[in-house]
DNA sequence: TCTAAACTAGACTGTCTAGTTCAATTTGGC
DNA sequence: GCCAAATTGAACTAGACAGTCTAGTTTAGA
């Protein structure tokens, strides 16, 4: 009956498509292991049968479903909505999107199950790297680097800079989070940790 | 029966030991799901049903490896070693220790481990916060602490920024780790490193 | 309307593993 | 050396799950 209800539905997505997603936020939500193709054919609203005439296997339906995640994140345009203003402006545009991800619980749960198949899947992570933490990377090393030009700061190696501010606004919270150790924390408290963040990297690279 | 069973028992301590010490070994090499209970009983020398009498279920066993291990990290003293010179060379100390264990495959391979079983062990993630983490920051803030009264350093909130600081000197590092999308950094990179955290901090606590 | 391809339910195979059981054997304290 | 507790090995149950297969149904295009 749901089966008959279902039917009727015409589905907008092709099945591949319905598959790979189900199979996404399965595995994201669960973890490889704790995901059963069962479970991905019954989400996707699909017999097993049609899965395997998509799918190779079980990893290769995961490899697929992560891979289009990362090229998904890939194409994001990091630098929107980069303030023009002075440097704090710019680094606290750059920490608020930083730390963002890290603050909300599906993104660590997603996180999490990466870290687990990293090594089952070690192009996978290389990919979330490229797409996710690299480009922030990029564009606020341009940023820095801009900034130095400008006489605004000093940076003398933007990348490397680049990544420890990003450390330095991330603190300890993503391996808390990780844990599952992390209290959540409140809007007040957000800006107060960007605040500081801020302020010792703004003085700890000032210009002069 | 199975009560009757474990209260004749009295199991010596040695064959516990090593039970557990094989569990942690492979569960932090393999994992929980990659690692079996006849595995266990294999590495440890002993039968499986020698496992089952000592300890419950393998979730039971899981946990008292890892709590073993958390506990064993809390004795350490970690302000052995501290120089009394000035906060450069203190800031340095920290950095380099905490540092070290994210440049560490095995430690990084225990730690994917703990992030994977977070959920079904929340209370683990916890204690491997307080134990390893919590005292780091704690040990440094009281620094900081002590730093600022001295006039040395000029830190308002010294939990705040030694939690920031070990962010700073992590940077991105063991976010790549986890991914298994880090490339192994040389002796040389990993002191500057530390020398440009470290340059940034002081310089962003500067006193005056 | 016909046909081929895609899809379906669900039964089935094989494998893996947690956890149990028990008769036989070893061990350590007395 | 005796005895009870501890341990062993090996077989066993039970359940989960990947992946296959089949016989029948739906769909879409010509």
């Amino acid at each position: 009956m749901s089966a008959k209800a279902k039917k009727i539905q015409k589905p907008s997505l092709s099945k591949g498509e319905s598959i790979v997603e189900a199979a996404r936020k399965l595995f994201l939500r669960e973890g490889f292991a704790g995901t059963s193709v069962d479970a991905i054919a019954l989400e996707a609203g699909v017999s097993k049968a049609t899965v395997y005439a998509h799918f190779e296997n079980k990893e290769g339906l995961f490899g697929e479903a992560m891979n289009g995640l990362c090229r998904g994140m890939g194409e994001l345009d990091v630098d929107e909505g980069l303030p023009e203003g002075c440097p704090e402006e710019g680094l606290k545009f750059f920490a608020k999107r930083v730390l963002a991800p890290v603050l909300r619980p599906e993104v660590i749960a997603a996180f999490r199950t990466m870290i687990a198949q990293s090594e089952n899947f070690p192009e996978l992570g290389a990919l979330l790297c490229e797409n996710g933490l690299e480009k922030w990377v990029n564009s606020l090393a341009a940023y820095l680097a801009e900034q130095t030009k400008k006489g605004l700061l000093r940076v003398e190696d933007p990348k490397l800079a680049a990544n420890q501010f990003i450390g330095l606004v991330q603190g300890t919270i993503q391996t808390r989070a990780l844990l599952g150790a992390g209290k959540s924390l409140g809007e007040r408290q957000v800006d107060q940790y960007i605040d500081h963040a801020v302020k010792i990297f703004l003085h700890g690279t000032a210009a002069q």
